[in-house]
DNA sequence: GCCAACGTTGGC
DNA sequence: GCCAACGTTGGC
């Protein structure tokens, strides 16, 4: 494996894009637009590279969690959104000349064989330095830990409800 | 719909 | 540069 290949969660309310929008997008791929936060944009632009791993989180929506995985398909280059009027995300102080605003593209990987929910990774101890925990974090791009990572998709793979059931 | 936790803006 | 006002995010 890639020793430089990173692991981001990305937030996307599902009412406006969510992961079955992506599935179905053209290629399966999506420009992640509308990224109004600097942090978010600095890591956007400096950090999140072709190939990384998107943990593709739902949030504002009744349950909110991780629901799949995507990659990032092509690095960051400017966000037109920014200097579109009718844009919810317009921002008429990014110049195409000077863009403030970046997106990369994203392609769907796949569903997770069951959703890993806010609350069970609140629960989860091993998973307690997630920058999605911390109350009031805002931040829609959020760098995430290898070993986290891994923890998600095990708990993805062997869903709380199915302990202490029988197998089948 | 409420509200806590931010981030941004703008007066001074 | 300070900080109050305001806007947004996002869980509940």
């Amino acid at each position: 494996m890639d020793q430089s290949m990173a692991y981001w969660l990305f937030k996307s309310e599902p009412q406006l894009f969510s992961i079955d929008h992506l599935a179905a997008s053209p290629q399966a791929t999506a420009a992640w637009d509308g990224v109004r936060n600097y942090q978010a944009r600095n890591s956007l632009r400096d950090e999140v590279k072709k190939g990384d791993i998107i943990l593709f989180y739902h949030s504002s929506c009744p349950n909110p969690g991780i629901v799949g995985l995507a990659e990032v398909a092509r690095e960051a280059y400017p966000d037109p959104s920014a200097w579109d009027p009718g844009s919810p995300a317009y921002d008429p102080k990014s110049l195409p000349q000077k863009p403030t605003w970046y997106m990369v593209d994203v392609r769907y990987l796949k569903h997770l064989p069951s959703m890993v929910s806010l609350s069970q990774i609140k629960d989860c101890p091993q998973l307690s330095g997630m920058g999605v925990t911390r109350k009031g974090n805002r931040l829609s791009i959020q760098p995430v830990e290898p070993s986290h990572y891994e923890q998600i998709l095990q708990m993805a793979a062997a869903p709380l409800e199915s302990i202490g059931q029988p197998a089948r």
